[in-house]
DNA sequence: TTAAACAGTTTTATCATATAAATAATACAT
DNA sequence: ATGTATTATTTATATGATAAAACTGTTTAA
């Protein structure tokens, strides 16, 4: 295997390499993934690593592997977009606005049913989580700590104080895309005096035992967030 | 290995009775995880096979597999709840009614997000299908089609009109869980006449443009499946 | 002429075994 | 008592061999 190691081990360099190289769409009907024979002489591992990656990408939905048939890259539909190295992939490769909107579509859904049922909950101790990121936010504004990771740190702790599995485990894939995502709206907008503010008026709801007020709060955080999003795409189209 | 078959192939079906065994509770610290050595010998099995369904149940968060250390099993927070396999072993090895509620919690926030998107969408092909899932409701209602079918299309359909790959996607694990839920549902409240009703609000929201009717229409259906769940666990807090 | 049956070939699936690397537990030396 | 070297266990990787699956083309029968 080339050079690079970056602590994983080669099933996970071999699955890297391969996994974003079809996410790339390296391989096509005119260039068809190669053979684990062949893939093991190209990358210059044994065939139980090539076999492993293959097998990994398959539960990844990126490829179905049959006998006399090879190697096929399934459909993008069939791509589980719920795998954070899908998702990083895609992200890298084909950094689209379009799945940056269809994420943050995701984010409305998925933060304001979450910060509703913190506010139901009132679960002290995790909303003294909710309360200690968005101090590091204050603190952030005046450069004190970091606008990125307090950021994240806020919304995820909203996801676990819902107190949901399903809402929590979403927090992971989150974390992946948030980063691009704060980002790009901070690129556009500027850094806004406003965002502890914004973000503050989804912690009262919380603290408060108002779960609607939250819910709202939080809505109207991501729905100004997506229509930044929007406005780039229309930019975009007008090229 | 054992008997059964049901077309998966021998990682597949070591990964399944491994998986649900873990899930179940078969092992723990007193009894862990056998080694792969050891894994081999009792399912009767190669190590390749073994090997490929350790690495899948790692992929799946159940476990962690390390030198010299074997085995592990990760705590439930590690579970991914997003993999068709692990959710299915966990409803059918632990069908608690805590996981039906929060999973019916996602679905408050998903379904209601996607209704809104499909009627800002207006993708007229999908909108179709979604009155096609809604006449095979009403069907139901006089015996004519499955109720527990149709009801699921419905479900589904709308969630494809969104036209964003999150929500689509999130469809196929709903699939799995509806069954359970719907079946639930039916069973404590009744088949009630009203169900064909209630479904159709939604779709004229839809078809008629209304974002926030649709979206308003979807979250009263969901929230009355969830104050049934409520309910019962109510009942059985009470025991 | 068409379709069914068959054989041949390619490719993955599974098995078996061997060696390397990682690391927990133990023994040892300081 | 503390840190270090040794040992044993277990996974990681490599290799080679056989089995099973399924596509392709050919032959055969209706």
């Amino acid at each position: 295997m080339s050079g690079i190691n970056r602590g994983l081990n080669l099933t996970q360099q071999v699955a890297e390499t391969l996994g974003s190289a079809i996410i790339r769409g390296t391989y096509g009907t005119d260039n068809p993934v190669p053979s684990e024979a062949v893939l093991c002489e190209q990358l210059q591992v044994s065939r139980s690593a090539a076999r492993e990656a293959v097998k990994s990408l398959a539960a990844k939905g990126l490829i179905t592997s049959r006998a006399r048939q090879g190697i096929r890259i399934l459909p993008e539909t069939e791509w589980n977009l719920f795998d954070a190295d899908v998702l990083r992939w895609m992200r890298d490769s084909n950094p689209s606005l379009a799945l940056l909107k269809e994420f943050t579509e995701l984010r409305v859904a998925i933060e304001a049913e979450a910060a509703k049922l913190a506010a139901e909950r009132q679960n002290t101790a995790k909303i003294e989580k909710i309360a200690v990121a968005l101090e590091r936010m204050r603190q952030a504004e005046s450069g004190l700590d970091d606008p990125l990771e307090s950021d994240i740190a806020f919304h995820l702790s909203i996801l676990d104080a819902s107190e949901n599995r399903f809402f929590m485990q979403l927090g992971r894939i989150i974390d992946t895309t948030l980063r691009v995502s704060i980002r790009f709206t901070n690129m556009r907008t500027g850094v806004r005096a406003g965002v502890h503010a914004d973000h503050k008026k989804i912690y009262d709801g919380i603290v408060n035992n108002k779960p609607d007020e939250a819910a709202a709060m939080s809505a109207e955080l991501m729905e100004s967030a997506l229509a930044t999003i929007n406005q780039a795409l229309e930019e975009q189209e007008t090229l």
